[in-house]
DNA sequence: TTCTTACTCCCCCAAAATAGTGAGTGAGAA
DNA sequence: TTCTCACTCACTATTTTGGGGGAGTAAGAA
């Protein structure tokens, strides 16, 4: 039993693999006494991966039904920099709360705090805390534990970044100035004529952009296209 | 002359003001007993907003130059999710290393350590501490205080959004789980052919989904449309 | 120097998307 | 109950995009 906070950064930090990480989320469940301890990230292309105490049965239930789409905590966190109580959430609609009453059946304990990591290219982590509580209870356990869980959180993406070696900037094609603004004309509901105009080059010059754009971004089309640029972070609107 | 970390984090958090932010970061300068403590971001249109020590030449300069298109540290902090040490960056290039010049000239230090935060649509906020001094010395000051620096820059960022108001989820329309999931398959690079058999519909429905989406995102095409679901975070690709 | 890369311009034609209509069902809310 | 809204399907004409060519200049790197 690991019972300082010093020593769960330290199991952390000398994580070699996902299992160690697996490891280290039981460990801080038992340390903050909750039902759960999560972490898990997507990246940009929809990939997942994560360590956590969730059961295996909630896990494939929760992609089997395709949650992941309709989810408050995701939905909430993505259009925040801060973390979430899930309690703060709306779960007004229909699907929400029979997500919820699912996943309380699936063991899950009422309420929950979810911190939100981005990274450059649309990944996306979150790093999470579920128990049984009072609302209270919960939101005074959070106040008390919030920094330490915001470092947990962020050593536990560090460690999950050296496994999987993001940020390989590599991967993340290089647009020339005129592509960028091409992109961005378009991701701003500009037609061809329109950003040519904008750009002050010919419809022609702008389609040559659009096109190495779309090569280099591996896109099927101009949507997906500026999708991607937007995703992976290399314009911004 | 504020003495503690507690001390440091309630400024920022009773801060009412930017000018509060701005006396916050000079104290923290005084605190570390460096050259400079910045905090600043650049939204999604490109607007810069920030708090510091930097002296108003040096940020002119900055801005004049237009620095900010090939500073290392803005494009080291664009790639990655985690902290970095200046020095680790590549300085290589000609321009990067005459900004430097340039830096030391406005009275910067030679090293400096930046966190990126990194927001839902393309917000990018920074926080910089800068100081002169040896490598190695740099190197542990920052390993002792990473942690603490980390909970400083999230408390300014925290406090920076409560003055701007972002993140005001009631801007953000509401779209149907069949609206998302044509843009959800639009933003993969599907045409309406391959989305309409994706989610086994016509394409004459698809369109009107399409459509819908348009409106309620007040988007001037599909691409705009997904662009725009995109950086409001209303799907996730 | 040579070589690459970004930037600019032009043609043609098929394929895809858009705008303007329309209508009918079922579920849930007022 | 009535009313709204999500969901489903259809037609026609026009505009926009996509894919295939080709070609020349200027700047910067090897």
């Amino acid at each position: 039993m690991i019972d300082s906070l010093e020593q769960q950064l330290d199991s952390i930090q000398n994580a070699s693999t996902l299992e160690d990480l697996q490891i280290a989320t039981e460990a801080l469940r038992d340390y903050y006494k909750v039902l759960h301890v999560v972490y898990h990230w997507v990246n940009s292309i929809g990939e997942r991966f994560g360590a956590g105490t969730y059961s295996p049965e909630w896990v494939d239930r929760y992609v089997e039904k395709d949650y992941l789409r309709m989810d408050p905590v995701i939905y909430g966190c993505f259009q925040r920099f801060t973390p979430v109580i899930w309690k703060e959430l709306d779960w007004s609609s229909k699907a929400a709360r029979a997500m919820l009453g699912d996943a309380l059946d699936h063991g899950l304990g009422n309420q929950g705090y979810t911190i939100p990591i981005r990274g450059p290219s649309g990944q996306f982590a979150l790093f999470t805390l579920n128990n049984h509580a009072e609302d209270d209870a919960w939101t005074a356990f959070i106040s008390d534990n919030a920094r330490d869980l915001m470092i947990l959180a962020h050593e536990l993406n560090k460690k999950a970044l050296e496994f999987e070696q993001w940020g390989d900037a590599a991967t993340t094609p290089m647009l020339s100035p005129r592509e960028l603004g091409a992109m961005t004309c378009l991701a701003k509901g500009m037609n061809r004529a329109q950003a040519a105009a904008e750009m002050q080059i010919s419809e022609h010059t702008l389609r040559v952009y659009i096109e190495s754009a779309r090569h280099k971004l591996g896109a099927m089309n101009t949507t997906h296209a500026v999708a991607r640029a937007l995703s992976t972070g290399v314009i911004i609107v």
